[in-house]
DNA sequence: CTGTTAGCGCGTTCAT
DNA sequence: ATGAACGCGCTAACAG
């Protein structure tokens, strides 16, 4: 069936299936062109024909002519965090799963922004999703100004005419105020980012919102540089510090909760949850770790993924849509860390 | 500078540019070409006509006459390894440090790689880069047969002529025991996979030779389903369970040993590093959060990229050369899990 | 339903 | 150094 005797040789064209068929051109191009009208008998001859060859389609040239490559950019930032790396990861398997290619840029804020603006026009990328906390501005602008379809995730202050799919940041606020309310919490504080990105700021305020409906105490708010695991871990030493009576928390991701928990349990005399509770957000594995044992509320990755590509490919179909904001239901994930004794 | 105004009109071509500058089509394509011959005149009245239509090389039309897309595939599963994320993203970075474009296909085990190899194929990767616990041999044999260039991460067992990087897991295990050693342990123990990958196996086989030569009894090896957070969690349990004695555990990933430093921490009355040292290997991120600080031995990502990617550029200059293995260095970072009292 | 023809955007001869 | 012509592998529009 295969044969590999021309390793070094040339690519096999449909030209060569055409002679070894004994049919033209055009017929091969039928036979592997999705909507084609090509007699039964002639496309079994191509397809042996093909077969004994090794014939694949180039799909450089074909997009060459259909002015779409199927290649997608990703532009992604910040993947040590856990959430960054599982959403690239589902993103990229769902894209693949449609039959586009996930090319992976990494991006960290402003560095190189030229190469990679390079790489997705000289690519002719069909479509460009972006996940980044600090998102490349100079290459959102790019893209857009160009015409090339973009989906920005969990991404808001940009003001553009831009398809984005976000988490309802809103509900997860409020109902983080709410569950550490439901558990006898009456102190809250959140822990967040100094720069906070659009999501996350959104988090803050709804928390903060729902804290005054509820009657409480205006909670407090204690940040740190960068939403990583060593920023969660200094502010909750700020929190200890400047708002002793705390007891309940609000980590506006997981990935900060992971260190405010360690610095609870290392650095302080606070049992979790008898002294403080601790909620977070994402969902990351590590939040499941028997060491950890997070509360939080989940975004569901795979489920984003589907609405990313979905909005993507919708966008290919309808170029002059109005932009498309998709919202991803939030739940809330029970464990120790807000149990009550 | 910028024109914007032709969102939806066809790409700029060449042409365009050449009509605009007055000259002919030759001149600009040369003025794009790394080593051509033009004047300094006519380069000049080409960049600025480019410049002004906003003018891109079209990569994909190009690669179709150099046979060489520049596309570079990284097939990788398990990505919720914190060091299988990292590895990928330095990976990805370094690629288009390069001017390559990385091309990320996640693909557990046997997956649809049919899917996966027409990726390849279809678009005339340059080359491909394999990482992953279980990697798709299909994909691999595909790719050997038809003279894809292709660089195996910490795989062994694959005896075809592929070029390979490996960290030095020979040395890893021997570092492992030794250093356990120095600490005062004497009855050793490993933590790994029960099916594992070539580098695995050998650290543990290393490991045991090790002890041997100095003088210990021979070590206890106790393996997980899966060499991951769970996986590590189990084992050690497993551990304590059968070799209740055991005062040093040599676990081969930092994946599996934050499982198993909780499962310590959580499960049994051992502390760690009093009662037990631990060490583990790879040196993620999370083994230096406050939470573990983890003994480890370090793999160095950066380093690892760039070796595959060099390793993948010679192989380009010289498709003929024998199969080229380099190997990435280690050593020791010393945290908490192996103090002495 | 089939084969023929004409490009897609570009690099590279081959003359000048 | 420069322009004209050709071809990379493919699809689409056209005739039969």
């Amino acid at each position: 069936m295969k044969r590999e005797e021309e390793e070094f040789s040339r690519q096999v064209t449909a030209l060569d299936v055409a002679k070894h068929a004994g049919v033209s051109r055009s017929a091969v191009s039928r036979t592997f062109t999705p909507g084609a009208s090509v007699s039964a008998s002639t496309r079994e001859k191509v397809m042996k024909a093909a077969d004994e060859l090794g014939y694949r389609v180039n799909q450089l040239a074909r997009s060459l002519i259909n002015k779409r490559s199927d290649l997608v950019g990703i532009v992604a930032a910040n993947m040590d965090n856990p959430f960054r790396a599982q959403q690239v990861e589902h993103m990229a398997r769902e894209l693949v799963e449609q039959n586009f290619r996930p090319i992976l840029l990494p991006a960290e804020g402003e560095e190189n922004p030229s190469r990679v603006i390079g790489m997705l026009l000289e690519y002719n990328v069909s479509g460009v999703i972006v996940t980044s906390d600090t998102p490349p501005q100079s290459i959102c602008q790019e893209c857009v100004s160009l015409g090339v379809p973009m989906v920005l995730i969990n991404k808001g202050e940009i003001d553009a005419s831009v398809d984005r799919v976000l988490l309802d940041n809103e509900t997860s606020g409020r109902i983080a105020a709410r569950h550490l309310y439901d558990k006898g919490c009456r102190q809250l504080a959140s822990i967040g980012s100094d720069k906070p990105s659009y999501s996350l700021s959104v988090r803050v305020k709804s928390f903060q919102a729902a804290c005054k409906e509820l009657g409480m105490n205006a909670p407090g708010h204690f940040s740190a540089p960068i939403s990583d695991y060593n920023g969660g871990f200094t502010a909750a030493e700020a929190m200890l510090r400047d708002m002793p009576d705390v007891d309940g928390a609000f980590c506006i991701t997981d990935y900060m909760a992971l260190g405010s928990l360690d610095y609870f349990r290392l650095r302080s005399d606070r049992k979790v949850p008898d002294d403080l509770k601790v909620i977070g957000c994402d969902d990351i594995l590590q939040a499941s770790w028997a060491g950890y044992d997070l509360t939080t509320i989940r975004q569901d990755t795979r489920l984003l993924a589907k609405q990313v590509v979905g909005a993507l490919t919708a966008r290919f179909k309808n170029p002059l849509a109005p932009p498309d904001i998709r919202m991803v239901d939030v739940s809330v994930v029970e464990r120790a860390t807000t149990k009550t004794s």
